[in-house]
DNA sequence: AATTGGGGCAACCGCCAGTCC
DNA sequence: GGGACTGGCGGTTGCCCCAAT
């Protein structure tokens, strides 16, 4: 018998609750998430619980300000892998992925003057988002990334196996950035090489 | 002092994939 | 094989805080 979805608590967390679902991990470890409420007071769904745990109450979780070098490797990273916020966060130590994008969504837009392109139209459906997982690497929220040169370069080194970054300038959008230095990703630019992917989980990003 | 508007962030929602039974 | 369950992801929402008026 499982709660409806509509009998659990919502909205911010009380320090008891934490505490409840600090126990409750600590004993039976990080999984089983939903049988959280069964097994506890704790009135949440295991969705909940695992987002608590996972972006506050892990002792991994770095709290806190942004380091310089936090923000240079986020931003070299979105270059790369577009908003796969998991993947970024991954690779930049005691970090979330919801701290990542709150933070790239809030502050690095800004910094680098994007404009955040809201989108509705989500990544197309149903259909084939197992695909859409790995050539999604270039959301539209960031067709107007930039990219350094030096990653610029590793990655078209890498691609060189099988598409090519050729002709990315060419795609720029009716050069909206007038700094040379800014390149373009579209759907064109897509992560669907095994060589590609080897390539992101071997490379030191930290220049 | 009270109000208001915006920024920042925590949390929710919807979807999908993997696993279990 | 297939339905239910669970975990993970990215986008979005809503609340709280604080500065400006």
């Amino acid at each position: 018998m499982t709660k409806a979805e509509n009998e659990y608590k919502k909205g911010l967390w009380t320090e008891e609750e934490d505490k409840i679902l600090l126990e409750y991990v600590r004993v039976h470890g990080r999984r089983h998430w939903n049988r959280i409420s069964k097994v506890t007071c704790l009135e949440r769904n295991g969705k909940s619980c695992r987002l608590r745990w996972m972006n506050y109450l892990c002792p991994n979780v770095k709290h806190g300000e942004f380091s310089e070098e936090e923000d240079d490797l986020i931003i070299r990273l979105h270059n790369l892998l577009g908003n796969r916020w998991s993947l970024i966060a991954g690779r930049v130590p005691g970090r979330t992925d919801n701290q990542v994008k709150n933070h790239w969504n809030t502050h690095l837009c800004k910094r680098l003057g994007i404009t955040k392109q809201t989108r509705k139209h989500r990544v197309p459906s149903k259909s084939n988002r197992s695909d859409v997982k790995r050539t999604e690497a270039v959301p539209s929220s960031s067709t107007c990334g930039t990219l350094s040169p030096s990653s610029y370069q590793k990655g078209a080194e890498v691609q060189g196996q099988g598409s090519s970054l050729n002709g990315l300038e060419a795609q720029c959008e009716g050069g909206k950035h007038s700094d040379p230095s800014l390149l373009f990703y579209d759907q064109s630019f897509v992560l669907d090489s095994p060589h590609l992917m080897e390539f992101f989980d071997g490379f030191d990003l930290i220049m």
